[in-house]
RNA sequence: GCGCCCGUAGCUCAGCCGGAUAGAGCAGCGGUUUUCUAAACCGCCGGUCGUGGGUUCGAGUCCCGCCGGGCGCGCCA
């Protein structure tokens, strides 16, 4: 607990990031707010630079590199830096001392937190993702918002912000009809006992088709929704026993992901709103009736281009409401979703609502969020669509099995650990099967999550095993591996006797330099990656921070080194080892022993 | 038709409030191990950033046009 305490202290003393601080001297010497510190886009500059001369001089209109050397003169950066230099255009470059590096390297030894120092004011989120529907088996279009979700969750809490994890299950809605019709009529009560998902994925699929041929199957299967809503017992207590083996299922899964939630409700709790919402929205003139439907239409208050109720079609701009409740009478979800954000914030009170969903229903949350600021103007918190893109095949196409079925997830867990198995056992079979399985499990979901994470989430991306499990290149086994490798030489240090880190670090190798300046910047990638909502940036650090180190493995020798050397390059394995495996946690992955 | 997204090396992708000679992995070629896990490291090769204009001291990045692809567009969620 002292150790704690005495790290709070010298926090403290030094409460900020490297590029932080330097922007903080440059604000005073500049006396501009936004001056903005980057590391350095090439180490032959310096370590970090800024363009704020080159900013400042096209609003002045003046001379670029004159205006640098001005801010320089003022600049009180000698404690830390060697003299900054002036280049280009009017770059500023600021080069690192290793002595003051070396010094600061013990407070951020000494950092649990690894750099992060709290935020000046924390907030509260609410993170929507995950989102599965009853009856149906989570396929790999749930991966993306599960894992993401995650991360952006783990990453906020970590920070110092409240998290509320936040799991909107599709528990309501017409599909319910053909599942009752399909389970009083066909229910295979062997094939519901062995695979329960897939057993009423089979019913759904089977009463579906029926419909398309059968107007009498779609008039008994409208029959049973109608009863299920209006509350007939028997399809209510069915409905809840559908429930129940769905959430079982999905529990295993989160199990095996390592994912929890805070609050798990589904569509169906909000119903006891929904009627309230669609009166006040008619009351107060946001809804009004159109074809038999309740509609929110174009206020005018944007330009039409950005107006999520306006479509042009031919030239004219035309309306594209939103509905609130059909024309017979029901609600669907953009009228749920105002329910459960009012209860939302009713509840919880957050300052921030991000939706982890894909990128197809942009246009609904638009709606969504227009319709709530009129409703509720009053109300302050942020909401944000964090979308992401499509995963795809190999032929580019949506990912799905050759015969064109989608991907259930558990099997793709399955396959990502039985893949991993393979390689751990041919790398290293004298490993007990036990303990390869362990690794291959942690290896085979690393690498799952991280193929998922790693591409801007914006992006679509190709479905690869070969790529995500592959031994080389930005994948999940080599971060992992990187720690492997420190906690092999702490094994090894045992073994012999030494157990002396040092607070007292020598940088004089150019690979302890880079790598003591890499292990700096986890503190400023991590708000960065919570404010733009993008793990991959994170992800990227990471690969860089195990690149640098097994170049360091290479370049510098831990434990043949002279006692002082040694006790510094031992503290730098244990900070880096504390960075990738916190790193990796964040992204919901796992670390190894061994591998 | 309109909107959103995308087009960067042979392949898969980074590059997000404009900034220095556009980066990485894979693939290909060549090296490194009696020493802490070679699942590693070091080096080489490879790009008119779809295309044509414009703004700017400076454009992969911003604006406009065009070509090509994905997604969305009133009672599914």
């Amino acid at each position: 607990m002292r150790a704690c305490v005495c790290s709070r202290n010298l926090a403290l003393l030094f409460p900020m990031t490297i590029s932080s601080q330097l922007e903080a001297k440059l604000r005073a010497a500049s006396g501009h707010a936004d001056a903005r510190v980057q590391p350095a886009t090439d180490t032959r500059f310096g370590d970090y630079q800024t363009n704020i001369a080159m900013i400042l001089a096209k609003q002045q209109r003046a001379n670029p590199r004159q205006l640098a050397q001005e801010i320089i003169d003022k600049l009180d950066t000698a404690e830390m830096c060697e003299p900054p230099e002036i280049a280009g255009a009017g770059f500023i470059n600021f080069r690192l001392k290793p002595m003051w590096l070396a010094e600061r390297f013990a407070v951020l030894a000494a950092d649990e937190k690894l750099g992060i120092s709290a935020p000046v004011r924390p907030k509260k989120y609410v993170i929507d993702f995950s989102s599965p529907n009853v009856a149906k088996p989570m396929h790999v279009g749930h991966i993306r918002s599960t894992i993401l979700g995650d991360a952006l969750a783990r990453i906020a809490a970590f920070i110092g912000h409240t998290v509320v994890r936040d799991n909107h299950i599709g528990d309501w809605g017409t599909q319910f009809g053909m599942l009752l019709h399909g389970w009083k009529n066909e229910l295979n009560h062997a094939a519901l006992e062995a695979d329960p998902l897939g057993e009423m994925e089979r019913l759904y699929k089977l009463v579906s088709a029926r419909c398309k041929e059968d107007p009498a199957t779609l008039d008994a299967v409208h029959h049973e929704l109608v009863e299920l809503q209006g509350g007939n017992e028997e399809n209510l207590v069915l409905w809840r026993e559908m429930q129940r083996l769905s959430q079982a299922q999905f529990d295993v899964i989160y199990s095996r992901l390592g994912i929890s939630f805070d609050v798990t409700l589904g569509e169906s709790f909000y119903n006891q709103w929904l009627w309230k919402v669609v009166d006040e929205l008619v009351a107060r003139g946001i809804a009004r009736e159109s074809e038999g439907a309740l509609c929110v239409f174009s206020d005018g208050s944007v330009p039409e281009k950005e107006d999520p109720f306006l479509i042009s079609r031919d030239g004219q701009w035309v309306d594209m409401p939103a509905l609130v409740q059909k024309a017979d009478g029901a609600a669907n979800y953009t009228t749920t979703d105002l329910a459960t954000l009012a209860y939302r914030l009713r509840e919880f009170a957050p300052d921030e609502i991000l939706y982890v969903t894909d990128g197809r229903q942009q246009h609904h949350f638009r709606q969504l969020f227009a319709i709530f600021r009129r409703w509720h103007p009053e109300v302050s918190a942020r909401l944000a669509h964090v979308w992401f893109g499509s995963i795809l095949g190999d032929d580019g196409k949506p990912f799905k099995t050759r015969s064109g079925e989608t991907i259930k997830l558990a099997g793709l867990l399955d396959e990502a650990e039985e893949r991993a198995f393979a390689i751990v056992s041919e790398k290293n079979p004298a490993l007990p099967e036990a303990e390869r399985r362990e690794i291959a499990r942690v290896i085979g979901l690393g690498a799952v999550k991280y193929a998922d994470l790693l591409p801007n989430r914006q992006s679509d991306y190709v479905f690869s095993w070969d790529k995500m499990l592959a031994l080389q290149g930005n994948t999940a086994p080599y971060l992992q591996n990187a720690y492997v490798r420190i906690r092999s030489i702490f094994r090894k240090a045992v073994e012999a006797g030494i157990n002396s880190q040092s607070s007292t670090i020598i940088l004089s190798e150019p690979a302890e330099l880079v790598l003591a300046k890499k292990l700096f910047q986890f503190g400023e990638v991590l708000p960065q990656v919570l404010d733009d909502c993008r793990p991959n940036l994170l992800c990227n650090y990471l690969y860089e921070l195990a690149s640098t180190f097994h170049s360091f493995f290479e370049a510098c020798h831990v434990l043949k080194a002279d006692e002082a050397s040694r006790a510094s390059r031992l503290t730098l394995c244990e900070v880096t080892a504390r960075t990738l495996q916190r790193g990796l946690g964040l992204l919901g992955i796992e670390v190894p022993e061994r591998m």
